[in-house]
RNA sequence: GGAUGGAUUCCCGAGUGGCCAAAGGGGACAGACUGUAAAUCUGCUGCAAAUUGCUUCGGUGGUUCGAAUCCACCUCCAUCCA
């Protein structure tokens, strides 16, 4: 048998159906549900990041919501810090996790248990190679990585700026290359029993039901919810305000754009989003997909399929 | 009824005789990703095949060695004058 604790991931892009299928299976199986989502994570945004009510989590305890002040910066780090801790919890009570969310290299991060070297505050550097970058060009950034870690460059495209930076950065703290680290983290396996379910629809399912998803975020009220961020001093600069539906119409509150064009970018960058994620998990191994349409949309059906393979696993 | 401007590849839009399957942008599609990941970045987009061939620029004819580009007529759209 298997004496890896047990992890249920339950993912997928975006607007699936990902919340309300997780409180159904974690009624059945004694499920507890962390949030996967980088988002979700923040404390006040509630309409924009779809985050589940209260009212509607019928009982089930859900982790890694609400816990930080939007003007911290969550990373893959503190999220792999804070969900082994709650894992941790969950089983001492000798519930089941489950996963639930679509930041994908958060749960990667966490179902890999990859080593993220202790670092310490890294801003400073960051900031001086993002100074070199404005002043002499990201090109130059680019040959210097070339210099120090050849293997880096080869697989970061130069105009990666983000990413040449944190590789220089990663250099600079650890002093070896970031190269190195990755190829050793990538070997690892698995460290739970988990069994990790991707949900997903047709394609023109998925964008009609994102569209006319921030249809209804708006009609909830987001843009006063982040006129409120606004006025609670949140601005564009920080990391919580990166997100989708929260960028595009501070940057019409802001004057940079209409409306109209807010809601456009809204809805084209959510698809984009969701494009990005399911090209993110085809690559994970080991995925089990859950193609709705195949399911004929009933939840009872997809929840079988679900303890059926959970029942192989010897989860439950 | 008259005048003028326009119709370009999925969309917007450049192109005004050969260097054009046609700039650029958007969308669509595909991909990368190991401390910003709802971020950041890349590729690709007429059809079929080794260098090539075939079908495209509202329609039909014409001029020309050669036309998306010139001419004629027609259709539709926009604005203006009646």
């Amino acid at each position: 048998m298997n004496n890896k604790n047990p992890l249920i991931i339950l993912t997928g892009p975006t607007a699936v159906g990902k919340t309300a299928l997780s409180v159904k299976l974690a009624k059945i199986i004694g499920g507890e549900i962390i949030s996967a989502d980088s988002m979700q994570v923040y404390k006040y945004m509630d309409i924009g990041s779809a985050k589940i009510r209260p009212e509607e989590t019928e009982g089930i305890p859900h982790h890694l919501i609400d816990v930080l002040d939007p003007s911290m910066e969550c990373n893959v780090v503190t999220f792999q810090k804070m969900a082994k801790i709650c894992l941790q919890e969950i089983y001492n009570r000798k519930h089941i996790p489950i996963i639930v969310g679509g930041t994908g290299f958060y749960i990667q991060a966490l179902l890999y248990d990859i080593n993220f070297e202790e670092e310490t505050d890294t801003s400073e550097c960051r900031a001086a190679l993002e100074k070199i970058a404005t002043e002499k060009g990201s090109h130059y950034l680019y040959e210097y990585l070339k210099k120090i870690d050849p293997a880096s460059a080869e697989e970061i495209h130069e105009n990666n700026q983000k990413r040449v930076i944190r590789a220089l950065e990663f250099y600079e703290t650890n002093g070896y290359p970031i190269s190195v680290h990755n190829k050793e983290q990538r070997r690892k396996e698995s460290f739970y029993n988990s069994c990790y379910f991707v949900l997903n629809d047709e394609r023109e399912k998925l964008y009609k039901r994102i569209d006319e998803r921030v249809d209804v975020m708006l009609k909830n009220g987001l843009l006063e919810e982040v006129q409120k961020l606004k006025n609670m001093g949140y601005h564009r600069g920080m990391v919580s305000m990166q997100g989708l539906g929260y960028k595009e119409l501070l940057a019409y509150l802001d004057g940079d754009c209409t409306f109209e064009d807010a809601v456009y970018f809204i809805k084209r960058d959510s698809r984009h989003f969701a494009k990005r994620q399911l090209t993110w998990f085809r690559r994970e191994k080991e995925v089990l997909w859950i193609d709705k349409s195949a399911f004929q949309d009933q939840d009872e059906a997809i929840l079988n399929f679900i303890l059926e393979h959970l029942k192989q696993k010897g989860i439950i």
